[in-house]
DNA sequence: GTCTATATGGCGATAGAC
DNA sequence: GTCTATCGCCATATAGAC
């Protein structure tokens, strides 16, 4: 089937405006710097999507949807809840090691317009996300697992997964200040570790 | 000694400003919100200070000031390691209750400038933070606490004690759509216990 | 010092030539 | 489909009255 609208020039706003907008946030990024990533003029913007936001929905809904793909492990009741748990960590470590911006880019989007982002989430059509409360709560109950404060170890364990990603420049360049190397010193794998670690000592 | 401006619009100002910017961001910060915030005309704000740009910086050095203070902490070396780390806790987390917006901001500066950082860390004088690192290092040879990677236990312990200031926005929605009260499952005290505990099953 | 009114500039969006 | 030129809005910033 023939396209009524090229897939090149399309996608290479697409790429350039994920790029952009994850930067930026939707208020922060510019339609020219947009267009200039992707070399192409910004009448062009609104030729292939009508508006900004309509550009940003794009963008977004394609990331929420990957990020919720990971999360659905939660969902699968017939394995063991730290099982679960460190798949939950492997996914969402390589998740963000491959778009580090992702939990930057929805703080900031959440955070400047929560009804926007509800909207989003139906159409993701995957909300059964955070499970991870509801199943630790179940898990403490069966004893399977021990007694904590589901919610504020669901919100350390977000921490631990997210921050490194999110504040990796801020690591670089404060490790190097005292004669260290964060590409040295920093790893997925050891950072998995020593969230698995946390999970093993906080459960039991 | 007689002031030349009125100290009194000039704090309001300021205390709107960070409420404001710390809200918003930089670029997402709008002046009449912050005039309307201090109850006060638009063009005051520029009277006090030229621009957006100068009243920000006001607000970012006060900030960068107040961390810098915390992490001091870290150099009273008559302090047991795990007491200062303690005390850090209780002081940064306070701090981050007060400039949520604190590390987004740092790791965007960094990220995006890092000269103009490392001049703003100049200005504020206490370049002596992050010794943690290097306290670590010191407390695990002479045995006082157990041998762990300092490098990944540093940004564990900045991912607890930063991330959920960040995240607040997303943690309330995300609770809220699961029948949670992020005002009612959070507070600052939770958080502080859960990463003393972080400390205590790290460091033994 | 504080206000109203206005200038200035940047950005999203559109019109229209090719 | 792609470009240049331009419109209209809104936010920062300034002028000037009081």
């Amino acid at each position: 089937m023939k396209q009524l609208i090229d897939i090149s020039t399309e996608e290479k706003i697409l790429e350039a405006a994920k790029e952009v907008f994850m930067k930026y946030g939707l208020y922060g990024a510019r339609m020219q710097d947009i267009a200039d990533t992707a070399k192409i003029n910004k009448a062009l913007l609104h030729y292939y999507f009508r508006s900004k936001e309509k550009l940003f929905d794009k963008v977004f809904e394609g990331a929420l949807s990957k990020y919720f793909e990971v999360m659905d492990v939660f969902a699968n009741s017939t394995l063991p809840i730290k099982k679960r748990l460190f798949l939950y960590i492997d996914g969402i470590i390589d998740f963000y090691s491959e778009y580090p911006q992702m939990s930057m880019f929805l703080i900031k989007e959440i955070g400047n317009n929560p009804e926007l982002l509800k909207q989003k989430i139906q159409i993701a059509k995957k909300n059964k996300t955070h499970r991870l409360v509801q199943v630790l709560e179940e898990g403490m109950k069966s004893g399977e697992i021990k007694k904590v404060d589901a919610t504020m170890f669901m919100i350390n364990l977000q921490s631990l997964c997210s921050f490194p990603f999110i504040a990796t420049p801020m690591f670089r360049h404060s490790l190097k200040a005292h004669g260290k190397d964060w590409d040295k010193d920093f790893s997925n794998d050891k950072l998995k570790k020593s969230i698995k670690t946390f999970i093993e000592n906080s459960l039991g």
